[in-house]
This record gives structure tokens, C-alpha cells and sequence, in this order.
DNA sequence: TTGCGTGCAAAGGTTTTGCATGGCA
DNA sequence: TGCCATGCAAAACCTTTGCACGCAA
């Protein structure tokens, strides 16, 4: 939560419109890289890991931490959604690797329930869910691998 | 969830005793490394890292990732937890990086709710509460720092 | 003009991989 | 004996850092 004074670069406006574009999906420091080299802009990759740093700081972006050998992922939430409560969960697939993302009361509850009841406060940003998503089930029980499975990461 | 056959050797052996040693506590690779030396024996660190992973497939050992550039940790649960129905979920303080073990209804029902509602089947064994345990959120906000912060991996 | 932001390249650290050897069953 | 596990070294990977230059304010 560093304030501290903010320069309107170019990089900086491409990055973040990016981003709000990309909005409810995960971008790693990679992708930015690739989508500027698209939009026939150019920008270093230390520009954006530090882009990227100070917008997790100042509450526009959130980290993701799926796995140890798998690139962070990064999702715009804006100033909005930092001030509310507006919290979002994790499911990652441990079979096919997708990342599915989720607003659900229920699972709200159980922040509360954590901290009510286990004086834990849940921190929403870093907490996924790890197990196995729809597809990967029925391929795995209606017989062996499914279509595009054993990537992982 | 590999089950794939296992040798009984003395890295593996000497491995899992200091992991059931240190239950509860966070291991990591190089932890296992010094571990080893200190004991007189040896072992490489390609064979830490798979023989880790191994045991995490096979659910004796959970693996947790707090920052993206620091080690992962691993921890011994055991092979009861895995086999029981007898669920249990894990929550890491990301200020202190203690590990909090905890059995409870509530929880399990948000397992029901992925799966009803999401149609995701969660695996507890890979799961992980992160947030701010009692003592750091004490700590954090009666002022400043707590005692021995700063810390984390 | 000031000093933050940028870019390049190199370093940093963790984890993985290739290949020959050793050891369990 | 057959194969898996091991060990070493090198590679791969993501991310951070140093330093000089460019650009916003």
C-alpha cells in the first residue's frame, strides 16, 4: 500500500488498459510482454514486473500465486472492487491446470466463518482452491485421460 | 494421485522420518539438504525434489507455496488423513507463515457446495487458507510490527 | 531541471532435466 | 537381473537488480 507519486508513462496506460480489458481473466508478466510487442508498442520486462508491482501495491491489481513453477498471474480489479468487498475465489484444476474464478456467497461466508470462528482472517487473494474441475472428472471416471490432459502448469 | 511403484531407500526413508519428525512445522528442499548433511549422509537435490513430489502425489505430504520467489514448504500429514474420509484443511498465516491445522463441519460443507453448485471437487489435502493468523493480526493492528516479523520465508 | 520510469543485460534463486551409475526387489 | 532411484552438473525458468538514458511534471 505504497503511495507513492505516479508518472502517466505510455507503458504504464498500455499495461493497464490491458488489463481492464482483460478484466475477470489472469494475465502473467509474459503476456504483457507479447501484447505489447503486437500493438507494436515495445516495453522491458523489468518495466513490467515493476508496473505490475506498483499497481498490486496501489490496490488495482490483484496477485495470484497458482503454483510454485507456473508465472504469477495478475487480474485488474480496479479501485471499486478494492474498496468494497467485492471478493473473488480460486478453483485451479489440478489436472488440466484451468483456473476458474468465482463470486459466491457461500464461499464469502466461510471468511467469515474462519474469522468468527478460528480468529483467521482469510485473505481471499491468495487462497485457491485446488481439486479437479467438471471435464476432468467425467474424463477421469468415464474412463481414462481426458482430450488435452497431462500438461499441468 | 499417481501410485506408481516405490522403492524403499534410504533418501526416501531418512526423508520421510524428518518430515514426520517435523509435522506441523514447514520444510523446504534445502531445509531436507542441510538435514541430510548434518545427519553425515547425502543426497542430491534432484532426488529432494522428486522424491518430494512423489510423496505429494501420493498425499503423505502437502506442499505450500506463500511467496512466488521464495521455496515452496513441505509438510508431512500423513497417510490416515489421506485414506479416512477424515478431512483436513490447512491455514498459513502469510505474516508469520504458521501453519494452522483445522477439522470442521463447516468447512467440509463448502466441499459439497464446490461441488453442487461448481460442479469442482475439491481436494483438501492440496488446499490452502492463506490470511493472517490472531496473534499477527493482533500484532499488525495495535500499531506496528510484532515481534519477530519481517520474516516469512 | 529534477528525479522517476524505462530498457537492456546480467544476476539471483528455485526447480527441472539428462545421463550414467547404484541399489532395491 | 530388471528397473527405479540417485547424483552430478547443466539447463530452464521466473523474477529482481544495476546502471545509464529518456521523459513526465
Amino acid at each position: 500500500m505504497n503511495i507513492r507519486p505516479k508518472y502517466k508513462t505510455k507503458q504504464r496506460e498500455i499495461l493497464l488498459s490491458y488489463l481492464q480489458a482483460a478484466s475477470g481473466g489472469h494475465i502473467t508478466a509474459s503476456d504483457v510482454c507479447e501484447y505489447f510487442r503486437k500493438q507494436g508498442a515495445s516495453i522491458g520486462q523489468a518495466t513490467v514486473y515493476r508496473q505490475l508491482e506498483s499497481l498490486v501495491d496501489e490496490g488495482l491489481v490483484n496477485k495470484y500465486i497458482i503454483d510454485s513453477n507456473s508465472p504469477a498471474c495478475f487480474e485488474y480489479v480496479g479501485k471499486d472492487a478494492h474498496e468494497e468487498g467485492e471478493v473473488c475465489f480460486h478453483c485451479k484444476c489440478e489436472k488440466c491446470g484451468k483456473l476458474i474464478h468465482l463470486h459466491c456467497d457461500e464461499l464469502e461466508a466461510i471468511k467469515d466463518h474462519l474469522s468468527g470462528e478460528h480468529h483467521f482472517q482469510l485473505d481471499p487473494l491468495r487462497t485457491v482452491f485446488y481439486g479437479i474441475c467438471e471435464e476432468c472428472r467425467k474424463a477421469l471416471s468415464s474412463g481414462d485421460a481426458p482430450a488435452g490432459s497431462s500438461d499441468q502448469n
